[in-house]
DNA sequence: TTGAAAGCGCTAACAG
DNA sequence: CTGTTAGCGCTTTCAA
């Protein structure tokens, strides 16, 4: 049977003061004697003596924890986004609750509802969908401070996010660059940002080379990468099957590639492949595989340093808002569509084309 | 300025009765009469009130949450293994509190601290070092059941292991029988359980064959990829370079993969690999590599299920210890080592190899 | 069945 | 500089 855990009481009367006194000693409260401050500090090594958080929490009215909700952390990218929240955190002595949403409501609202229990003080998060009434009343509920990630939201709160929109255009303009004409976007559904922007970019690049899109092509359903799978099936079992794809999710490309592969293609010579985050796949795959890239750990980083600002600075500071790049990296997945090769190998002619300036290598 | 959160005290006052009587009914107490039940529970929904864990924790003497320590959790079956944690303690109305503790000693004294401190219930485990005095003191001191997750340990706690000895044999077999003798393996720091007994695994092997390993191709340092990769360029730059390498490692086989590549060289035909963690590279990657696996999904749901077990029951039955076995997936990655394939070219004759049985497709 | 009150471990305000 | 004390929000005796 554990004995009981040793409280500051009996650190105060090891060290013969008062609770008050070994509290204070504690708490690095200047008004104490030297003396006396060894004396408890000599009791609390000689007990080990560990303060219990939670009655500091009770008392103080803060948890030292922060809350971290996202759809999952299963991806290796959004691990790292993870990690770079907790080494910034641990820091500054905040303990991290981690909550998966599996990008289910409900889930959410429980998650939330047992954040709010525990008081945390602050949250970062993804939530499923931008607009639900009952979401945003209770993380308005928590009445902490929040940072959100890569979701649009209204202008009270600090946020990161990512530019989906500029990426998208410029891989999209890549590829029409190659003679690509028939371009599948596969991403989300739009009622969230990454998914609505990607959009936007996709048509951006479009318009910005006098073209209209095919129609049909955009396939905007869910970000995982069993949709990736089963819409790249499809796709590639039309009559007109698109030329170049592009895996509009973090999880997708293995989705994508694995259809791509039942079906017997290649690639870059079947079919083109753009991914929308960088993974060991894409790099060390072959062919590797061109990727919209952005780097989750900076992102970590910044969000809980939002937080901890709002934490211990000014919390009604106006709402800060971090926007990310993303990057193309050009790799090897990536070729003119096999029509125009054929009628390059016949040896027709070609207009030159230029390779787009701000695409990086 | 966020005006109070509400407390049970509210709740009673709304409601007209005591204090007392609107806790019997939180928390569910019989002795309430329906009426009063029924007027308790409504001021609860008008006032959206939620109870205070940190007061509830104070009270009760626990806290609600588990702590989760790994080396890391960026890896996807780390990762996987957290989501699985986490699933199962959600439905039991306990929170994760993650710690990672990337493999450094003195980050995982001062984690266990922390977590010591917030009073956890219960902590799932691997730790750097098994001997280490310190952080075996450390955990002791937490007086809190333990799970701790393939590391080998005094009797006294619940354990998850991985059986990398029959695996590894398994996997060396495979590769002798394809006529390699030149067999590297690569993993981690023999005072750790994984890597000891993956040494074991390759010594059984070669002994059940009735042959010798070759010295000097066990390396022992670390399970990183960075390892991988130096080791790997290293080994191949020999006089007599291994003709197969094991990855022994979850993180391990990008590593090696990038120094084959970066020597140019092909595999299975120039090198066989194997790795030691299933991932979308190796089941996508080109060729497919064979790998060693085994589910951390199912080893998350056993890890917090016995804690679990034990919070909720019997803190004093003996320790549960559960091993599970390494799967041999075999892909393309692995072929006759290439001085064999030459001469077979040049049509001698071999003697004829049999499959060894346990091994899966 | 209900109310009153003690106390979990700690911090901070107040007195001395 | 130090000791005493109230009270954070809750659960759980003990009485009624």
């Amino acid at each position: 049977m554990p004995r009981d855990r040793v409280t500051i009481q009996h650190v105060a009367k090891r060290a013969k003061v008062s609770l008050g006194t070994a509290s204070r000693v504690l708490n690095g409260n200047k008004s104490v004697s030297p003396e006396i401050r060894t004396r408890v500090e000599r009791a609390i090594m000689d007990l080990d003596y560990r303060p219990n958080a939670v009655a500091q929490s009770m008392r103080r009215g803060n948890s030292r924890a922060v809350g971290l909700m996202l759809r999952e952390f299963t991806l290796p990218v959004l691990a790292s986004f993870v990690r770079a929240v907790q080494n910034v955190l641990r820091g500054a002595e905040y303990s991290l609750i981690l909550a998966g949403s599996e990008d289910q409501r409900q889930r959410e609202l429980e998650l939330l509802a047992a954040l709010s229990s525990r008081r945390i003080d602050g949250l970062i998060l993804t939530t499923s969908s931008e607009a639900d009434e009952d979401l945003l009343r209770s993380r308005e509920a928590l009445q902490v401070p929040v940072v959100l990630l890569d979701r649009s939201v209204p202008a009270s709160v600090d946020a990161l996010l990512i530019d989906h929109r500029a990426g998208i255009r410029q891989a999209v303009s890549y590829l029409l660059n190659l003679d690509h004409r028939r371009i599948a976007l596969l991403t989300g559904s739009e009622n969230v940002r990454p998914a609505a922007e990607r959009v936007l970019g996709y048509r951006d690049a479009f318009e910005e080379a006098g073209m209209k899109p095919a129609p049909d092509l955009i396939r905007t359903e869910s970000f995982t990468a069993e949709f990736g799978y089963k819409e790249t099936l499809t796709l590639l079992g039309r009559q007109a099957p698109p030329t170049a794809l592009i895996a509009g999710g973090i999880a997708m490309l293995p989705g994508v590639l694995r259809a791509v592969r039942q079906k017997g293609l290649r690639v870059p010579e079947d079919v083109s492949i753009i991914g929308t985050c960088d993974s060991d796949l894409a790099e060390l795959g072959t062919p590797p595989i061109s990727v919209l890239r952005w780097d989750y750990a900076v992102l970590g980083r910044a969000a809980a340093e939002l937080l901890l600002d709002r934490l211990q600075g000014d919390r009604h500071r106006p709402p800060h808002r971090i926007e990310v790049e993303a990057e193309l990296v050009i790799r090897g997945s990536c070729a003119p569509p096999p029509d125009v090769s054929r009628r390059r190998r016949g040896g027709q002619e070609r207009t030159t084309r230029k390779l787009r300036s701000g695409v990086s290598a």
